[in-house]
DNA sequence: CGAATATATTTCCACTGTAAATATTCTGGT
DNA sequence: ACCAGAATATTTACAGTGGAAATATATTCG
């Protein structure tokens, strides 16, 4: 157990997890195939239902994998006793910027249909990505009621922004010259509704 | 030409794009194929290549559809000479509605992968919900700046606000006992920051 | 050393989208 | 009315896909 090589292949599940990812930034979501990832690493393609049961499987755990990254993007070394205000900024910036690094395994962390979405290491990994998204969240809205609605409502509001913006971003359904010089921390203040819930002005 | 019926089948197109969206809502993009909806208005699975060329031909024709329809979901007739608040309102519940009644349609209109994305149909499409989001969204956000860069960017922050909402929600990415009786336009105000653009605290 | 388990392969199957050749139907010109 | 050409749909064939089942091999443990 101590020798790093095991079985025929070593620990296949990391190196397939690793070569799918590869296929997967490489050749879009739809050039990715349990085949084509199998050949890239030596074995058959069949191998990988021992590790993952199925597509949805391997898939599932690339996500899990995703989700986990994400956090990582989340919380930097330098604001990590900062204030909220810029612990926020961290976590909205590196959020866009692990979407742009990884769009294609991004889109993929959304997907409705392939996803075995009950999955316990999933959903922690998400719980984990929502709870930092819902710590930055904490001091934004201004609408009355009591505190921990508006705290939720916040959480909601922040991480459906901060999602839209990734998505379409890498979607490309932002024309570029509206884009230049632009960063997520530009655009967040340009949402802070006038609107009231029931004052006018 | 006066016939409602021509050639084989009559319109095929309408009738497959009609299909297709039956089976897609149906069976989910996975389960979308060309062979499958052939099959349920009885044509050979090659058919769909004179009007379509392809499945990324079907797809795109689908998107763009759905496109149309979410710009109808946008604009209600009661409110189309109301004040902007009231047509926001308007937009962000019919958004949230399109996406909620079409959620497989609506994932695979943000895909990065599947669709001939310099389609002018398309991007014509597109480019109308985006009209209609930047009408609502001009009297939002109190950054300073030149007006056209504070309108720009609250546009791509209304998009953003409201897609990412609609698309979390389709996801399954909300837990629902956080949702218990919010709308979209519950949510919005509590992302109004009180961030200071450049001044702390 | 041997039994049990974990891991990987081989083989096979149903299904998919696409290309090419063919057949059928409609259209427009004379 | 007729015929040529275009538009439309079918047939056939093919490479690729994920998955199931049986088999082979390596590891682990008693």
């Amino acid at each position: 157990m101590v020798s790093p090589r095991k079985y025929h292949h070593g620990n296949l599940k990391e190196a397939f997890l690793e070569a799918a990812r590869e296929v997967l930034e490489a050749d879009g979501l739809t050039g990715l195939s349990l085949r084509k990832t199998a050949e890239k690493i030596g074995v058959s393609h069949t191998a990988p239902k021992n590790h993952f049961g199925s597509m949805s499987g391997l898939l599932t755990a690339l996500v899990t994998q995703g989700y986990a990254e994400l956090a990582d993007y989340m919380v930097a070394d330098e604001t990590a006793g900062a204030d909220r205000c810029a612990r926020r900024g961290t976590a909205l910036a590196g959020y866009v910027d692990f979407a742009t690094a990884n769009p294609a395994l991004y889109e993929l962390m959304f997907a409705r249909d392939r996803l075995v979405n009950d999955d316990p290491d999933l959903m922690r990994e998400v719980g984990a990505c929502f709870s930092i998204l819902a710590d930055v969240a904490k001091d934004l809205g201004w609408h009355t009621g009591p505190a921990e609605v508006v705290t939720g409502k916040s959480q909601i509001a922040l991480w459906s922004f901060v999602h839209g913006y990734a998505q379409l971003i890498t979607a490309g359904r932002f024309k570029k010259d509206n884009m230049k010089n632009l960063s997520v921390l530009d655009i967040l203040p340009a949402i802070s509704a006038k609107i009231p819930p029931d004052t006018p002005e």
